[in-house]
DNA sequence: CGGTACATGATTAGTCATGTACCGGTGCTCTAAT
């Protein structure tokens, strides 16, 4: 057991002070790490109090220290649930490497025997870290297991795909909250890089965190240089492209929308003289893990990828992101320049769009789920406990819509889980309320995801502050101009005077007679932006909402 | 939702306008055939 090992209710768990020295120590004795900045020892010190945490760290910010330190000084093994093999691989053997810790993992990759082998060194101390999947933890077997290791923290990391994936693509991530209850609900510690206040909100439900501490640190990047490029064809947008990579130094990223745009425009660089390969999701898994590999040593400098190249890239000297095409939200945006220039030096954030972009984005959100098939399925989950296979043959429904229209259903009180099995819970609504009300769910959810391609949009055609637009956009308030993005290069920027501050403070709750109750996020020469709960974010002009008055101000 | 690719038709030689079919991201898991 390492030195230092604390229950909950230990004394010394009163005094920040001491926690501090201790968890300063258990820093440099384990890992070797000679200062822990405060957005990192704030959320350690409430994890070892047993409080929860939510920490929002850009990429590089030392995020995993966060549950690794306090996790040597707890009784008991630490379950991270984290949403890639590979990257979990990657955590597994940095934890390894270490002298005195062991790490294992739980999943698919793992024979029978492998699997159980893992659970035993957990059970006698000698790994101190449970690397799991979401999907894992469906299985009631496994959650048995896991529960019985007796956790003494749980870390959820790169938390936004509770958001980013629960409602249509990894349904299982909805559930988490109830499966970190059915493991016996230690201290939770969700961890992202990026998560604007929405997704936060969503984080803090969905994983059913108490009172947790929210610490968001770090979101403006002084070395990330943002530009912004409109381009009005794709002949002008492949120029740009070029100048950027004639101009700079490698190793960058080229994120693009689509598989085939990734496969094509790899290729177009390689025949004009770049060391160009392509990644993304529809690839053969060794080819994927190879083309990683070779980035992250240098042997390809430029990366032509769909979304799917991003988490674990764990990779200091990035010099560029270009976008050759418009994010879906500034979410995205984020996380994905994110990864330009972690070792402090000047990096780019570069962003080629055309209006044609968001057609392609308007897609992926998706339209209205089908009343027929909703009611259908409510139907058939009132006629008993059924597994999602039996689901699928009375319904007709593939797995990913089953998937999606379930998650809906779960959200409206007319589907929910026992063990492995679906059913209606006793007082589940009649089958044609339920899908009235999964519809309007699944609207309000698919509104507020425009609302994010919209603002995306306006980043993009934005004449003033990017980096402030940025920021404030994730609910932080920058004073002064960024001082590096093309706006404020060009000059355009200057501080913002209190006269410009609108009616309203900033983050303060305010009500439209529509679209209900939202927070106010920024001010921005005559146009106001604010956050609503039901419709996402909407930019208002200030004299129409003082004039007409539009927006009351609410307690709270 | 909107772009691209290709077909059609009006015409008498290649081009152009219009119509239409098709496509589009992110990963876990278990199973069955080699």
């Amino acid at each position: 057991m390492p030195l230092g090992c604390v229950g909950h209710d230990g004394g010394a768990m009163r005094l920040p002070f001491l926690l501090s020295r201790r968890l300063r120590r258990a820093a440099r004795t384990h890992f070797g790490w000679r200062r822990l900045r405060p957005g990192q020892l704030a959320p350690m010190r409430a994890l070892l109090r047993g409080r929860d945490a939510l920490v929002v760290l850009p990429t590089g910010g030392g995020k995993s220290a966060v549950y690794q330190v306090p996790a040597l000084m707890l009784t008991g093994p630490t379950v991270v649930i984290s949403p890639l093999l590979a990257l979990q691989q990657d955590q597994i053997n940095a934890l390894n490497n270490r002298a005195g810790i062991s790490a294992v993992r739980v999943s698919s990759a793992e024979t029978p025997g492998q699997r159980s082998a893992a659970l035993e060194a957990v059970r006698k101390g000698l790994a101190r870290f449970l690397f799991i999947t979401p999907e894992q933890l469906t299985d009631p077997e496994r959650l048995a297991e896991v529960k019985a290791l007796r956790p003494a923290l749980v870390a959820v990391d790169e938390a936004h795909c509770i958001s980013a994936w629960g409602y249509d693509f990894r349904p299982d991530y909805l559930a988490l909250g109830r499966m970190i209850e059915g493991i016996g609900r230690p201290p939770v510690v969700a961890l992202t890089a990026t998560a604007s206040p929405p997704v936060r909100d969503d984080i803090i439900e969905r994983l059913r965190l108490r009172d947790p501490l929210v610490v968001v640190s770090g979101l403006d990047r002084p070395n990330l240089f943002l530009e912004v490029t409109h381009c009005p064809d794709e002949e002008y947008r492949w120029r740009r492209l070029l100048a950027l990579l004639r101009e700079d130094e490698r190793p960058g990223i080229v994120y693009v929308p689509t598989r085939r745009a990734a496969e094509e425009l790899g290729e177009r660089l390689s025949s004009a003289g770049f060391a160009a390969a392509a990644y993304h999701g529809g690839m053969a898994a060794g080819v994927r893990e190879r083309r990683h590999e070779d980035f992250l040593a240098g042997r390809i400098p430029v990366m032509v990828a769909t979304s799917a190249f991003g988490m674990g890239i764990d990779k200091p000297d990035i010099r560029w992101v270009a976008h050759v095409a418009l994010p879906d939200s500034p979410d995205s945006y984020q996380q994905e320049i994110g990864r330009a220039g972690r070792d402090g030096a000047p990096a780019r954030a570069l962003l080629l769009w055309r209006a044609e972009d968001v057609g392609l984005q308007r897609f992926f959100t998706g339209g209205a789920p089908d009343e027929t098939e909703l009611r259908d399925l409510a139907a058939v989950l009132r006629t008993g406990e059924l597994t999602r296979t039996a689901l699928r043959e009375r319904t007709g429904l593939g797995t990913r819509k089953l998937g999606q229209l379930v998650g809906l259903l779960e959200q409206v009180g007319a589907a929910t889980a026992v063990g492995q099995k679906l059913t209606a819970p006793r007082y589940a609504p009649e089958p044609v309320d339920a899908a009235r009300a999964a519809r309007a769910e699944a609207g309000r959810q698919q509104a507020v995801q425009r609302s994010r391609t919209d603002m995306m949009r306006a980043f993009a055609e934005s004449g003033s502050c990017r980096g402030r637009a940025l920021l404030a956009y994730f609910g932080e308030h920058l004073a002064h101009p960024c001082g590096h993005c093309d706006n404020c290069a060009a000059g355009h920027t200057r501080p913002m005077k209190k006269a410009e501050r609108g009616p309203f403070p900033l983050h303060s709750t305010v009500r439209h007679a529509e679209w209900g109750l939202g927070m106010v996020l920024s001010y921005e020469s005559d146009r106001m932006t604010v956050l609503f709960d039901d419709v996402g974010y909407k930019t208002l002009s200030v004299p129409v909402v003082r004039d007409q008055g539009l927006l009351v101000a609410e307690a709270g």
